[in-house]
DNA sequence: TGGGGTTAT
DNA sequence: ATAACCC
């Protein structure tokens, strides 16, 4: 057996060979980090990293004596997610209390309503990914995409200099596709299943949390194949796959990106499945859906996807929520209102940026199609109570209660009767402290520790820069 | 179904 | 401001 490979016709091929100049370890190439760019044929190797059970498993972190129990999750009357003991036994995700109760009555529940564990606990997981390399894009609390195609470059030069003519991949492979270490986007492909690994090895030892992970070569195929072997494991994509993978998939609402009044719409035109979409003509679609967003779902229903993994960064929006049976009186409202705002006061003045806008949203009473009429109103802060945000006073609590009331006022007549069953605020357009007067000392210390290249709070939200205690 | 988030129009 | 999408 040869220890490298034949060459072949493509270039590409021949990187397993040594490079002229024989056994001597060369100088690691100057545009190494270019390499990407000037291969034309390299492709993008994504991963897709996807926590199990998450609010399950925080609570479990929690609260050990959970660990073997049949634990679920509740927020108001639905248990929204469980740990596995508790899946064994018959429980689903958003599964009513009632059904959960009935299917397993020595079923724990905690109340989850307070999101504050887990979005901590979700940030630590997204600044960690973040030690290995800045392109992190997180979805939701528990998933996050990460490029990771200038690591597998990297190491891919590693190998060709040491002369290694061997990689193993870690954990499946979808399909059981055979690697063909001569494709060298098998190969980049495999060196990516090993950084999946690198990462959930991490997670788990530095914050005890599991998760599955799927590699591929864009971000639409990496989550895709991330559900393939569910809990705690990982899978990698091999482009011959690819088709196998998306044609798997039983209901097009199952593509991520088509959700659900885009499924009602391919359902009009006969479109069930991904094989429909595929074959269906483009014109039919367009007619439906548009131009724009026929041709994105076309491409994702063949498995492509150029979307870039875009750094997520600080949160651009800070909200709160809270739902119930009823709310018919401004009074209510009002202390709806004063029982949000000061957690959320708490984070917002925690990251150290201020709000430039306020939102208030409500969902009013409707029996029929119970969860989409929320409207919502928004106004600009007045800069004198912006300046208030970046000190630690309640100052803000009053006179952003009477706005929030105006903006309420705007939606709703209160000489009418009304019934709201959801009031949520949201602050956004969130913008740096301006550079002339940024007071803490603390700031002053991270100043001088990050050096000159950071800018201002852009990049470097994910090192230490929150205040929370000072 | 909850209690969050994002981007596009 | 809403509508769509994601979890």
């Amino acid at each position: 057996m040869e220890p490298f490979p034949p060459p072949t016709e493509e270039d590409e091929e021949d990187w397993l060979r040594p490079q002229p100049g024989g056994g001597a370890v060369p100088p690691a190439p100057s545009g190494h980090s270019k390499s990407v760019s000037a291969r034309s044929t390299a492709c993008r190797v994504i991963v897709h990293v996807d926590l199990d059970c998450f609010y399950a498993q925080v609570e479990m972190i929690r609260n050990p004596e959970l660990r073997d129990k049949p634990l679920g999750v509740q927020q108001k009357y639905i248990v929204v997610t469980c740990n596995y003991e508790a899946r064994k036994l018959g429980v689903k995700k958003l599964m009513s209390v009632k059904d959960a109760k009935e299917k397993c009555p020595q079923l724990i529940l905690v109340n989850g309503e307070d999101l504050t564990p887990y979005r901590e606990m979700s940030y630590k997981v997204t600044e960690l990914l973040g030690e290995f390399c800045p392109l992190v894009e997180r979805l939701g609390f528990d998933e996050n995409f990460v490029d990771i195609t200038e690591i597998v470059e990297k190491r891919l030069n590693q190998l060709q200099q040491s002369g290694c003519s061997r990689v193993c991949v870690s954990g499946h492979v979808y399909n059981h596709q055979a690697i063909n270490l001569l494709d060298t986007t098998h190969v980049r492909l495999v060196i990516g299943s090993q950084i999946a690994e690198e990462f959930r090895e991490a997670i788990y030892a530095r914050l005890g949390l599991t998760g599955c992970a799927g590699v591929a070569s864009n971000k639409l195929l990496s989550k895709l194949v991330s559900g393939t072997f569910k809990p705690n494991q990982q899978t990698v994509l091999l482009p011959e796959s690819c088709q196998d993978l998306i044609r798997s998939l039983d209901h097009i609402q199952k593509v991520p990106g088509i959700g659900y009044k885009t499924t009602k719409r391919l359902e009009t035109l006969g479109v069930r499945n991904v094989c429909d979409l595929q074959a269906c003509p483009s014109a039919v679609l367009e007619k439906e859906l548009g131009v724009s967003i026929t041709q994105r779902i076309q491409k994702l229903s063949y498995g492509e996807d150029d979307s870039p993994v875009t750094p997520s960064g600080p949160p651009q929006s800070f909200s709160d929520e809270d739902s119930f049976k009823k709310c018919s009186s401004e009074v209510e409202v009002k202390e709806k209102i004063e029982e949000l705002l000061p957690n959320l006061l708490d984070r917002i003045y925690k990251d150290g940026r201020q709000p430039h806008t306020v939102r208030l949203t409500i969902r009013q009473f409707s029996s029929t199609d119970k969860w989409f009429n929320r409207e919502s109103r928004q106004c600009p802060i007045p800069p004198h109570l912006i300046q208030k945000f970046g000190k630690e006073s309640s100052s803000v609590l009053s006179p952003m209660v009477d706005i929030l009331m105006k903006l309420f006022r705007k939606m709703i007549d209160v000489h009418q009767p009304f019934h709201l069953t959801l009031v949520s605020v949201c602050f956004s357009n969130l913008k740096d402290l301006p550079s002339s007067k940024k007071g803490s000392i603390g700031f002053y210390l991270k100043q001088e520790v990050e050096g000159v290249s950071q800018g201002e709070g852009s990049a470097s939200w994910n090192q230490n820069c929150n205040r929370t205690g000072t």
